[in-house]
DNA sequence: CGCTTGACCTTGAGCAACTCCAGCTTGTTA
DNA sequence: TAACAAGCTGGAGTTGCTCAAGGTCAAGCG
């Protein structure tokens, strides 16, 4: 798979990838003979995981971090159990707040083109 | 009220109302005899929207149009009402799309979250 | 009355996280 | 063999804040 089958796939653009890659949130994609970037379905994977952390608003030193953890070796994958949950503990309390904020704005929304609605309704 | 009042008020920084101000997406404060900004209720009741709307990632463009609509003379009020119209329901559609990301990441974390614990729990 | 303090002011630089662009390489297709 | 499509790199540009330096000014204290 390619940079442009692996960005629909993912939902990252293309430059987002190459950017990711440089950053250190992936590991370093392996090239064909044309020097292209090949990614197998285990990377796509990790691309979406990369692509719904960052979506709901972790930051990329986070991400960047729990990569690292993840793509280590075994003794690092015993190590750093610990970090991980706590990284994603602490996201999923983002999470929460998110929502907090997602329904405020829906009710200020809603609200706020009923009334619009209303004046459109009059004027006409 | 002062600006770090209306700061603590509106859950935007000190330094983010200054910016929407002189990006042009509030009325410019009036001043007290010292040149300090005072907010009056409906002054921070506007900074309130402005944070729902960009916690909820409306661009600063799109938030700027809609300031313009709302804070512009009464032949405005009328003209641009299909406008913001137009504005927050394009937001609707955007807060829809957060949910459903909001709602992969909850489904992501919870999975990743329980392995990682059934990871220590054996360890130990 | 002078001095310090604290909260605000402005301007401008810095930063995060992309996004776009110019110019180059390479397999394929006509 | 020339053109094309898709990828590559390095670097500049954009968005949306955030921080720092240096300045002003009313109020309180000695």
């Amino acid at each position: 798979m390619n940079i442009s089958e692996a960005s629909k796939a993912s939902g990252l653009s293309i430059d987002t990838i190459r950017f990711y890659e440089k950053a250190g949130m992936l590991p370093a994609a392996p090239r064909d003979r044309r020097g292209w970037r090949v990614f197998n379905a285990d990377a796509v994977e990790w691309l979406r995981n990369l692509e719904r952390l960052r979506a709901t608003g972790m930051p990329l030193a986070n991400v960047r971090r729990f990569a690292v953890l993840v793509h280590a070796g075994d003794a690092a994958a015993v190590s750093g159990t610990a970090e991980r949950l706590t990284i994603l503990r602490r996201h999923q309390l983002r999470l929460a707040d998110r929502q907090n904020e997602l329904d405020a704005c829906k009710t200020y929304l809603a609200h706020k083109i009923s009334v619009y609605e209303a004046m459109e309704a009059k004027e006409q």
